[in-house]
DNA sequence: GTTGAAATACGATGTATTTCGTAGTAATAT
DNA sequence: ATATTACTACGAAATACATCGTATTTCAAC
């Protein structure tokens, strides 16, 4: 299998939805949108991303002055690394139970609930 | 809503399975099951279940000269706030992506597709 | 080239988590 | 009663995580 990266811890995997969701950024870019949802210094955003270069989970373009970090893993492939993880210790490799979960812990509209249907219908084969 | 139990960590995790699976257990009884999986200490089972009695995330009963602890939280619950979480942190509240990553993390069988769709049809009210 | 702004690097601290060893206590068997 | 066994309690160490302050570097403007 691929890389084998490590799993994200939270403050991690804050930072990564911020580098899919917008591409490649400098830390300032990350800080300004980190800082929205939680008040945090410049130099804590840094510092994790510098620990994340180490343990591989973003890569860094030193090119420029303020070094360019982007995403190592794709959101895809963690975001089934992180549900087959809660899948294996919570749910006893339950899917079935997971959805219960999910469904049962947020409302989810009509289109939503569709959409998963279609997933379904896919993954027949 | 009921009580606000504190999220469980990954070892506390762990001893809350075996709780489920197996009902009130002792000490010893819980370690037998978790020593399989991974080789640990009585002792840190037993100061696990402490500190999990002071969150709130066990109960003890004292009776026995072998306490007896007991999840205070149901799976179900407890499965609905760590599916919440994640799809919250990780999966920006799509739940159709979390029904992505779960669905490509494990092979899942015709059966439990055709559960997950029941359950889809039970939330559609 | 000096200065100032904007970065990065580095080290330190605080807290949570996980682990385990030692000591003490209660029940049991001799 | 004493010894043995099976517990619990307690404290402490090791690790991981998250946070921040200070120092240093880099670059551009002057």
């Amino acid at each position: 299998m691929p890389p084998g990266l490590p799993k994200p811890t939270d403050a991690e995997l804050e930072i990564l939805t911020v580098l899919w969701s917008r591409g490649p950024c400098t830390v300032r870019e990350i800080h300004e949108v980190v800082v929205k949802r939680k008040p945090t210094q410049y130099t804590t955003v840094l510092k994790l991303l510098q620990i994340m270069a180490e343990k591989g989970l973003v890569r860094r373009n030193e090119e420029q002055r303020a070094h360019v970090y982007a995403a190592a893993g794709s959101r895809e492939s963690t975001q089934k690394q992180l549900a087959g993880d809660l899948l294996q210790r919570a749910f006893n490799g339950s899917a079935a139970r997971l959805v219960q979960g999910a469904l049962s812990a947020r409302k989810t509209s009509k289109a939503e609930l569709d959409e998963i249907r279609k997933l379904l219908d896919e993954y027949e084969r």
